[in-house]
DNA sequence: CAGAAGTGCAATCCTGGGGTTGCAGGTTGG
DNA sequence: CCAACCTGCAACCCCAGGATTGCACTTCTG
């Protein structure tokens, strides 16, 4: 049941590592040509087994990039678009909530800001308690 | 010098790898509400050692989603937009690619196609040469 | 009904890469 | 000039997960 992307939280994590993988990509290339295949006809034209096919499309399902229908003796997978585009919505979001800062930045930067001091910081007092730094 | 993202090509696999590791994404984040930040920096406010920081600063300069500049005994790194909204344009072209092929999959499957029988593939034929599917 | 084709599951192998430690080389500031 | 701080390798540990093999079960076809 695809355990994700059953509502609007499109599952960050999953789907980017879903995406990360080479051989992922390709199999979801191939489910985006055909329109609906099984986990043996994906193996039989591409240099990867069966079974291995089948691991990649359950994280692919599980991040919600594709989803499957048992016919008759076969599972018949297809791609699911909503995914991808709810992925790359967040990325956009992210793309501009950065270029919001820098931009801010830039026009503090340009503007006659008289209190210019660094304040030090002041945050290596007692007590370190952070990880080793070597 | 990044080796990617100079011109046009987003390189999907370096950027999605970049993003796949939640450690990675954690580091882009801080690198997002703060300006600028030297490695060091960052360690000290992650559970993370500096030498880690370095390394997943490496994998997203290669994946052209942040830059540095060498200021005087640091280096300062800051997030580059552009990289994740290019990444963010392939996947909605993908989405959109793969919703006019089921788009056209079901507008075929709802005509009264005359001709709907199934051409069996004919793929099996002789010599099979591909891997062993158990 | 028997064989072929497809799926599901479990055990195993093995490489990649995230994380750490250790040390050497540069810069900065008192 | 020396101490503090930051960066830059390099070697090493360790485990997640990608890939394979083997077998049992179900479904379709002749």
């Amino acid at each position: 049941m695809s355990a994700a992307a059953a509502d609007g939280s499109p599952d960050i994590d999953r789907i980017f590592t879903a995406l990360a993988d080479p051989t992922r990509r390709l199999v979801l290339e191939v489910l985006g040509e055909r329109r609906e295949c099984s986990a043996s006809a994906i193996a039989r034209e591409t240099p990867v087994t069966r079974q291995a096919v089948v691991k990649h499309l359950t994280v692919l399902d599980e991040a919600g990039l594709i989803e499957g229908r048992r016919v008759g003796r076969e599972v018949l997978f297809r791609v699911r678009p909503e995914g991808l585009r709810a992925a790359a919505a967040w990325m956009t979001d992210q793309a501009a909530a950065w270029d919001r800062r820098l931009r801010r930045l830039k026009e503090l930067a340009e503007a006659p800001t008289a209190d210019q001091g660094h304040n030090h910081t002041s945050s290596h007092g007692p007590g370190e308690s952070r990880r080793r730094t070597s």
